[in-house]
DNA sequence: AGGGCTTATCGTATGTTTACGATGGCAAAG
DNA sequence: CTTTGCCATCGTAAACATACGATAAGCCCT
């Protein structure tokens, strides 16, 4: 009977928590960022460059791919990952106007 | 075994991930927008906004203020949310930051 | 075809989240 | 002092997330 409430919410309000919930683990914090540095794509170097196992990156990797942040060519032997520009892009929106909607400033509580 | 690697990421990574993982549920995305457009803060009526119970809007506001993104005061009988400019303020540095971090534009792959 | 490398998926153990009702504490009202 | 109302917490059940090793799948080279 648990996690059977999502679908009483808005429609921007599941999508914004689905790009957080992609972002709400460190090791894939750590992943977007070792691809933005990268700027180009990496394979299994990211193995090489976390404390974790293969299949842990995967995993990983798997979820970002779900939450369209990432995509991924397949490209001979191994697999090539990147960013995708368009989930960002809706993220970037989305967190956009999560920010908007807040308070100016520091308009603390007035209660 | 599991959930024990979080330790062996930047400190940013861990932040960053920790403010998705409070947004990373509709509900507590909802509340947030809730709280932002009353601007004020609301007590209760947030339970009567929200299809979920009492205690599960009490424990979606448990997290959300331990990420910082929400403050309570007890005021009477009953209890003052309001947003809280700092934990946001955070918020909002640590996501300019991976933004910022990412390549320029629609440059998707080049591999 | 076969060997070797890289990546995805499976199976599994353990911890965390989510949701609810029920219980308890605390302040204002009577 | 008792009652009322609001909120937090406890207890609990089911679902999900996380991590790993092991296994399969795919491509390249010889």
């Amino acid at each position: 009977m648990a996690h059977a409430k999502r679908s009483e919410f808005t429609e921007a309000e599941q999508q914004l928590a689905a790009v957080a919930k992609a972002l709400s683990h460190p090791a894939r914090v750590a992943i977007v960022r070792l691809l933005a540095a990268r700027n180009a794509c990496v394979c299994g170097e990211l193995v090489s460059e976390l404390p974790l196992s293969q299949s842990t990156v995967s995993q990983h990797l798997k979820e970002l791919r779900a939450a369209g942040l990432v995509q991924g060519e397949i490209s001979g032997p191994r697999t090539c990952y990147c960013l995708a520009p368009a989930g960002w892009e809706l993220a970037r929106r989305l967190w956009g106007e999560l920010l908007a909607a807040l308070p100016p400033e520091a308009s603390s509580c007035d209660c």
